[in-house]
DNA sequence: GATGAATGAGTGTTCATTCAT
DNA sequence: CATGAATGAACACTCATTCAT
């Protein structure tokens, strides 16, 4: 009798780590209009034609990359996150981790921005995504019915909460803003009045 | 013997005007990645020939589009302001403008997003673009000295008033949102609660 | 005013004859599978872009390709056609008519061959081709109301009058057969023999 | 140890037909230039390497193939052969045998018309494979010498008693036909009548 | 024997730009 | 000024084949 043991090559998770390194890395430097999938491949020390065995096409590898890090970006968001915090605190969390990781990972963040400004952006549930950052709508929510913020839809809340932090830490946008503990400080203070009651 | 009458320099004028707005349209409905050259010269019915005689190249043609549309970004912002009126009159009224520019020339808007995510934006001389917004930073700075406004940098302010705006009336991100008046009063007051001392 | 005399730059018909040449010689030499576009242009001396200017893709390349031998070939065949002639004796015509078209530009022929037994056979609108032979099947049908040919359908009788010429003089399958006046009469005979009554 | 069954034989073999029927089945659908040796392996179920074990190259399968084929057919047509029946009967014989194996299985006989128009074709000793027909010609051969078939050489007699049943009998090149017994009558009298003296 | 991973070289096609008119 | 023709280089993607297991 023959037993096959795990005869064949197996996918190398390194590799494919590589891959969306170097989309990221690219779409930084040179923009998504010119990251092409031979650059991309290159960028990873791969052949244009491996890529194909991780990702069906390049919209599959840009989308597939946008999801790994808006993943990454709400796992940090979320990080020590107590439940049982007050909701001002709660949100000062969100908002520092949010700063910190944008500004760590100024390239990862930049390519979310751009891919969400392109036509890429509608072949995502952003239902889904948008699932990743429940526990963010579950405090602004209790923060409602405390009366402790206004009672406004969430797209208002949250875009006063968090598109001023990522323009902020955005090295892009922003040349003039130095990620200092005070900037910080102030920033998230007109962030709360803006949404406090 | 060629005459020139002065027809023919509105003629031309046309076909300038005609190239940007296919530029626009062409990076709103298929993107900025696959917007060429001569789909955007069919587009705007002429030869991909005659876009170099109007522009150095495509980047030359991308640049002064933004460029082009910022301008009249600006002029509608800043359009009825009233010098005297009381600071958040005259910020309303910066508001309002710009929400129903954005809204109702969504494809202008979106294009200036995808072009300020891209590497293009570095080929622009953004403190020269700001100088056509001006008025606002005077307001806002009367705004401190009055201690009307809190007392924290350009940015941060500008990232609050404008930036919550341009998301709300940003059809590709914001897609739950419509622009009632409600939505635009809810949303002025909570960029005034933020930027106000 | 300004009056434009053909101011751009002309379609070369040396180019496009350039490369259908190319084509039917790549695929006489290499055959369908191997011949690429960029092979073709290289033959051809153009650039692969160019041929683009010319048709639509590759497909198209080869469609028309095989409709102008195919047009070619009609001609060929019916030249010298006399109306008044005896069925046989105008039979007769088109069959040397045949062997010799298809013995000169052999290559030309084997490319239909490839080509009617590609996929691509089915881009073809076969009916409006066979309209080209229409005077064959005129011959045909006077014959058989005169009683001197078989009353059977056309197929068959031009699967006996014209397919096995096809084979005789073709160079890739009949290698021992050459192509001296002997073999053409003993030929017409047999196929004669086959459709008359 | 690795121990051998008598079974793994049979299993191979299974696979080894499956690789041939998938490249007939795939060159048939989608011809000749699209049919990749990754497709034949997904169509049959088992790894492009694996295909390397049982065929040197993709020519070595394209061509065992042809050959598989030729000789199935070769078995078909020479099928209940009687050497003892009269020469008309025979042929008779090998045309219906013909007619029904190219009917049944027109993929395999479209596997082979484009293999033959190709360049692969020459890679074939087409010498063996007449061999297979040997008898055909014997019964031809018999005839010319009983006075009973034209003495003209075997290239025309078969061209005339065999190409027209394969056109016939092609799905691809004969739309309008089928496959009825009087059809069949039909044209096996013209084909007779081609060659009979 | 059998596999999926891996790849350099190729595919058909489009690109931004220039040319001749 | 304006054009369609023309192109080398690049595009996204697939190829036939080999590799390590």
């Amino acid at each position: 009798m023959i037993v096959y043991f795990r005869s064949m090559r197996i996918k190398d998770e390194a590799k494919q780590s590589a891959i969306i390194d170097a989309t990221v890395k690219l779409v930084n430097e040179i923009g998504f209009v010119s990251s092409s999938v031979s650059k991309i491949a290159k960028e990873a020390n791969v052949s244009p034609a491996t890529l194909y065995i991780y990702y069906k096409n390049k919209e599959d590898l840009l989308v597939s990359t946008y999801l790994e890090i808006k993943q990454r970006l709400s796992e940090e968001i979320l990080s020590e996150f107590n439940q049982n915090a007050p909701i001002r605190d709660s949100l000062y969390k969100f908002w520092t981790n949010a700063f910190h990781f944008i500004s760590q990972n100024n390239s990862y963040f930049q390519y979310t921005e751009q891919f969400a400004n392109s036509p890429y952006s509608e072949k995502v549930n952003h239902e889904d995504v948008e699932k990743s950052f429940t526990p963010i709508y579950e405090v602004l929510q209790k923060g409602i019915e405390q009366k402790i913020i206004k009672n406004v839809s969430f797209e208002i809340l949250s875009v006063f909460m968090f598109y001023p932090i990522m323009n902020l830490s955005n090295a892009r946008l922003c040349k003039n803003i130095t990620a200092d503990s005070k900037t910080i400080e102030d920033a998230f203070q007109l962030a709360w009045d803006a949404i406090k009651l």
